[in-house]
RNA sequence: GCCGGGGUGGCGGAAUGGUAGACGCAGCGGUCUCAAAAACCGCCGAGUGCAAGCUCGUGGGGGUUCGACUCCCCCCCCCGGCACCA
């Protein structure tokens, strides 16, 4: 019955090939932005475009976001799926500078590869008419005309300050970037410089930022990752008098106002700009000394710190407290001083117990001793004078509203998020489009002469001397100022990467357009995007980035709504042999040689199977076996389908129950228990041979299409359909016929199960408890016995309690 | 340390208060074959029993409930993120 003769076997790689050419010859995949009218702007993260080219780990938003997009399309949407290059940034100069040979080579190269070797044959239904670049001028015109808008909206600044900067990339780096004191990329200790750079103001939306996470429809993972950086916290600013230094005074940042009488002295964050102003003049060349002799040290250290001879007063007691400057306190936090309380903070008491300094303990709480450790839980006031026998909270609004009558603290919110450092020292990035006059100032490239146009520089390496390449370029540097005429110099650092890809969403539906970034119609059209699919490498930087971008466009009148994707689902990490798939490791799983051998729609359908799309899996190759017997099942089940259909009640509620139950689950993202459902489906009809139906056949192929594009195409002209079944309408279920008609019910006793029998679905209760009493084997153990207690529910269970 | 997500057969996983292990891989047995492969069919948590069955079983310990993989408390381990943020 299994099997028949008369089938070709499945050749995947006649088949693929052939619908690759046909789709493409015929548009099939191809989207009209205007005239749409359901339009689903359906996401995915553009990769920057590399040697290596894409791995697994590439294909699973890919794979999965395409199922998705080819789903909705099935349900009447005009999907609109683009696909791009982030081919701008250190990853692609560091490799060109690796191999030697011009970054614009190598991208050009990779790009082209991507495309027509690995992208054109994973068989997601990518228009590539809306392809973008982000190193193409064509498009980083509007990169620096973004900038320019927010410049102008004075959400730009260039300004000195303490940068990281890496010994090895020789450029800048954000904070970000850094990771327990290296560089991401090349794990040097990073080093603290100073210099001038343009920083994007991002954190004047940190409020707004933080507040709209709650209207987003995105993975909760994702949404905590912002909000932590993000970072809010409230507390009260508390000022400090000081005595015996430049500075009169100083003020505080504490989440813990409640502490106050628990402060033993005060830390100046080591890397203070105005450190010695907090130095008693007599200390001055010890403190110096220290400062040069610091050890810089990736772990913390508590203990490391000096005292700086100065005193504060305490703003209630009026106690004089010794000041202290320690590399613990960050100068970028906060005030860039703390007031230290051994007894509550586990920080501050390390402190003092390396300086011999008291810890007082002024929240008490039951079996805490602060002298071994400090406590910072609840508790109640003491030794705060009248303050004593209030608890915590009581204690901080009480505090605060004494310094506030004093003039000497509020309550204030600080959060974590710092501003935005976009300068690059490097050569591969868009040339950050403003002029240095020595008479106007910083004034912005006029907007019709963008894009300021990358140089072509036969020497990118980077001086590592603060300045970029691009300044060893007299004859680009040199220009008349656009607003006085006289000599001026060009801007010489690049853009960061995060900026380019900030914007590629709003590009896509207006790739096409050379007169503005975007058009207005279009951008009304398809944004926000409907679903954004990626990983969550990027839950922070690049989401973010992103998002502030959406909302300083929207506040600028550029764009209708502030945010830019409605819903984003990150998906799971796959790892091989339990680690993060890497170069490095020497672990990553190249997809082509698989897609050779399998097929693009096996091994979609396979990554799929895994394990759940949002929570990832490991990747192994046993197994894919099993798809690709699915597969050839649902190619010969399909072809020996009999010809007609039958209204038959049994075989159409199993139909559509397969069909609610793959619906939702895509819905859901639940691809591998649809993948199952399906497999059952086509165990099904393949058991029935030449007397399935049609219909089941049809129904089959239309479900496992978003999965398996080729093939499902391939079947549905073979047995004489219509059109592209990427085209059809996905099949109705009715809910009613989809429910199960007849249950399994099982009968327990004291909640151990001793039987079962079948009834009709809705069955009532008190019936269900007749017929369980009567099941034979229920009759033996109870014997004699009557239940105390019957519990009946509906479709499921009877459990007799004795 | 803090914040997320997890821990279920030999393996990947299913089941979010109601018959644990769907679906798949591997393994074992069978059909077909001269034979093998492929394909197809069946079995497949552990212990015990001739068997019907019984007992145990979802990281460990407690609890709630007629009933817990699922809810609550404590602990252990793995993965991811953040990490001197006061």
């Amino acid at each position: 019955m299994s099997t028949q003769i008369g089938v070709a076997a499945y050749d995947h790689t006649s088949v693929e090939a052939k619908w690759r050419r046909l789709w493409d010859a015929r548009g099939t995949n191809q989207v009209d932005v205007e005239t749409a009218q359901h339009p689903f702007y359906n996401l995915t993260m553009f990769p920057y475009p590399s040697a290596e080219g894409l791995h697994v780990g590439h294909l699973i938003p890919y794979a999965g976001a395409d199922i998705y997009g080819r789903w909705r399309r099935m349900h009447g949407d005009t999907v609109f799926q683009p696909m791009g290059f982030d081919s701008f940034g250190i990853h692609s100069e560091n490799y060109a500078l690796r191999i030697g040979e011009h970054p614009t080579v190598t991208t050009a190269r990779a790009i082209v590869n991507y495309r027509e070797n690995q992208l054109k044959k994973i068989g997601s239904m990518f228009d590539w008419r809306y392809e973008v670049a982000t190193s193409d001028p064509a498009y980083y015109r509007w990169t620096q005309w973004i900038f320019l808008q927010l410049f102008k909206a004075g959400l730009a600044e260039r300004r000195a300050g303490p940068v990281n900067w890496c010994p090895s990339c020789l450029t800048v780096l954000a904070d970000e970037q850094v990771e327990q004191g290296r560089c991401e990329r090349c794990e040097s200790v990073v080093e603290t410089r100073t210099l001038t750079q343009w920083y994007l103001q991002i954190t004047r939306y940190a409020q707004e930022l933080l507040d709209a996470i709650d209207t987003l429809d995105w993975s909760e993972s994702t949404k905590t990752m912002q909000r932590n950086w993000i970072g809010r916290s409230e507390g009260a600013l508390i000022t400090f008098g000081l005595k015996g230094c430049k500075q009169p005074d100083v003020a505080v940042f504490t989440t813990r106002p409640d502490t106050l009488f628990g402060a033993t002295l005060l830390v100046v964050g080591a890397d203070h700009p105005d450190l010695l102003d907090f130095v008693a003049p007599e200390h001055k060349v010890e403190v110096n000394r220290w400062l040069r002799t610091m050890p810089k040290s990736v772990e913390p250290d508590f203990g490391v710190g000096i005292a700086l001879g100065s005193t504060a007063i305490h703003p209630l007691s009026g106690v004089e407290l010794p000041v202290f400057a320690a590399p613990y306190v960050i100068s970028g936090y906060g005030t860039g001083a703390i007031m230290a309380v051994p007894g509550h903070d586990e920080r501050d008491h390390a402190f003092a117990l390396a300086h011999g300094l008291p810890i007082v303990e002024v929240i008490h709480s039951d079996g805490v001793d602060v002298q071994q450790s400090a406590y910072s839980g609840p508790g109640v006031m003491i030794h705060s004078g009248d303050l004593d026998g209030l608890p915590v909270e009581e204690g901080k609004r009480q505090i605060v509203a004494r310094l506030q009558e004093k003039q000497l603290g509020e309550v204030t919110v600080k959060y974590k998020l710092r501003d935005w450092l976009i300068s690059r020292q490097r050569y591969w990035g868009p040339p950050i489009p403003v002029i240095h006059c020595g008479r106007c100032g910083t004034v912005p490239v006029p907007e019709d002469q963008l894009p300021v146009l990358l140089p072509a520089i036969k020497d990118i390496r980077p001086t590592g001397t603060g300045v970029s390449p691009l300044a060893t370029m007299e004859e680009w540097v040199n220009v008349a100022c656009p607003q006085c005429g006289s000599e001026a110099r060009r801007e010489t650092d690049v853009s960061d990467n995060f900026l380019d890809s900030a914007w590629y969403f709003l590009r896509y539906p207006s790739a096409r357009q050379d007169d503005v970034a975007f058009d207005p119609d279009l951008t009304r059209k398809w944004l926000p995007v409907d679903m954004y699919i990626g990983g969550n490498e990027h839950a922070v930087r690049h989401l973010l980035y992103s998002r502030f971008v959406m909302r300083a466009l929207h506040e600028l009148g550029h764009v209708d709504v502030s945010e830019p994707f409605t819903r984003f689902r990150a998906h799971g990490l796959i790892t091989k042999d339990g680690m993060k798939m890497s170069k490095s490791r020497g672990n990553v799983v190249n997809p082509d040689e698989y897609i050779e051998e399998h097929g693009a729609d096996v091994f979609r359908t396979y990554l799929m199977f895994l394990g759940p799309y949002t929570e990832g899996g490991d990747y192994r190759d046993e197994g894919i076996r099993g798809i690709t017997r699915f597969i050839e099942r649902v190619w010969r089940v399909a072809q020996t389908a009999a010809s007609g259909d039958v209204a038959e009640e049994a075989h159409e509620r199993l139909r559509h129950r397969i069909i609610a139950r793959v619906d939702a689950d895509i819905s859901h993202l639940r691809y591998n228990t649809a993948i199952a459902a399906l497999m059952e489906f086509a165990r099904a009809l393949d058991h029935e041979g030449a007397a399935a139906r049609r219909i089941d056949a049809c129904t089959l192929l239309q479900l496992l299409a978003p999965f398996a594009p080729h093939v499902t195409e391939e079947l549905w002209s073979r047995i004489g359909e219509e059109g592209s079944i990427h085209d059809s309408h996905w099949p109705e279920h009715d809910p009613g016929l989809a429910a199960a008609q007849r249950v399994n019910i099982a009968v327990q006793i004291n909640g151990k199960l001793r039987a079962s029998f079948d009834v009709d679905a809705g069955t009532s209760g008190v019936e269900l408890e007749r017929l369980a009493l009567e099941v034979p084997r229920i009759v033996d153990l109870l014997g004699s016995s009557r239940p105390r207690k019957v519990i009946a529910v509906v479709d499921r269970i009877v459990n007799l309690v004795v």
